[in-house]
DNA sequence: GTCTACTCTCGACCTGGATCAAGTCATGGA
DNA sequence: TCCATGACTTGATCCAGGTCGAGAGTAGAC
């Protein structure tokens, strides 16, 4: 099955001045007569539904790509044939830019739920950030950014089950509230093996620290409803000051 | 004490031209007269000795830094007052991608052994980037290769201790044959301690596996000394194909 | 040389979270 | 409506690796 049949684009014009993510995508901080060169080289694909895919692994990258609405899943496939989750991406964020420098994708992306993307060509991307310097700047600090992220999930896999989906929580939280959504009440659009795939823990720990959450009034769950009561104790829950279990590793 | 009591810059000449590591480092693929421009950006550190901080966590971002020889670590300090070790730096490798974001450094890096660094204050290598496209791009691939290698990293932290340290192994392995070293035989600059601090494990476990790939026949070890015997064997280990352990997590 | 301090190794024991096994709910199709 | 399927929860058991304790090298200071 070719590429094409998978994510079918249709070419149109998209009004990158009019989105309501502008301030958290790449036209951030540009001057009108640049959003309107930006706009020319973003193309618009008609929704995706959940279980298609943007792009496979082996793919060649030729795009990055921006969440308008709904959200997505990356994920490499494991050598035992299994998957592991990479991370999750909500509307404003940019996907595919790990693909920048091996120019093929090394993962999947999934959809999650119903969601609306802009595809944004690189090639054509990268002349303009030569002659925007603000773009080029906002490239920067994208990439940047993503690897600050990826260096806290990295210092995440040294934590406990606990402190990890505090965490886990905590940044969809944050990722929510950035985009003007409510950061205590929510919809995961995520499955419980999904989010331990991604944390590195089994479905079953990740249910009961759910339930132990609850019993201790942090937040409320109903299925995929998240509300959270108390932010502060999740967030020393997730800096590792939960409890006695201290002494860090020291060097 | 401030910042410039810690790493003393002076500034002089430096050869990009004449570097051996040119292809690895940011002049890779540019003609003789951008690499003339690029030279005149970058400024000489004297070189710095083993403790000696490159910069602290809170410092103003302005350059990112190449190794020239040597290596250092790079690590956060972590709530309990603990160390939290993010990664080690050899040469070729560029340090601080992580803060052209935050404008801050979040991390420390630190000086493992003599070690001579260039620095490139950013603003004019932005700058720069602008109007030379293949420097622009391979800013784009240096920072896009971070965060793949980060991804990696992100997949080890669900491994097993055995995983973990052969992965480790084969990644100091390849990045020390890229600048043209032996891939199988090496000095690690950093402790057991540090190893283990990166990988998420105790430093007991660190010396029980590498004992225990010696008595396999992976490798020897001799303190900082290590040579690797059987580089497919620690793939297959690293790959998690190692023994009868399967089963991965499903979605 | 000797002292001191540190790094590394190894054995014994303990625990967090994986695994295994059984349910309980939702949801959607016939 | 009932059944099938998959998502979630809960309890019981097990084990990889952390923690504790104790040496054995090693290296720099004097």
């Amino acid at each position: 099955m070719s590429q094409a049949t998978i994510i079918s684009i249709e070419t149109m014009r998209v009004a990158c001045k009019s989105c309501s993510l502008s301030t958290l995508c790449l036209p951030m901080a540009l001057c009108p007569e640049d959003v309107e060169r930006l706009e020319d080289i973003v193309r618009h694909t008609r929704p995706l539904h959940r279980g298609d895919l943007l792009f496979r692994s082996g793919d060649r990258f030729r795009s990055l790509y921006v969440v308008k609405t709904g959200s997505l899943k990356s994920f490499a496939p494991s050598p035992e044939g299994g998957e592991q989750v990479l991370g999750f991406h909500l509307p404003g964020e940019v996907i595919g830019l790990d693909a920048i420098d091996r120019r093929t994708h090394v993962c999947y992306a999934k959809v999650l739920e119903t969601s609306s993307i802009c595809e944004v060509p690189f090639q054509r991307l990268a002349q303009l950030t030569a002659i925007i310097p603000s773009l080029q700047h906002q490239m920067y600090r994208l990439l940047s950014k993503e690897i600050g992220h990826d260096t806290d999930m990295l210092l995440l896999g040294k934590k406990s089950a606990e402190e990890r989906l505090a965490a886990f929580l905590l940044d969809m939280s944050k990722r929510l509230q950035r985009r003007g959504l409510s950061p205590t009440d929510f919809h995961l659009s995520m499955s419980r093996h999904e989010i331990g795939n991604y944390l590195g823990l089994a479905v079953e720990t990740v249910s009961r620290i759910f339930t132990r959450f609850q019993d201790d009034r942090l937040l409320g769950v109903e299925r995929k409803h998240i509300e959270l009561f108390d932010l502060d104790a999740l967030e020393t829950l997730a800096e590792g000051m939960g409890a006695t279990r201290q002494q860090q590793q020291r060097t």
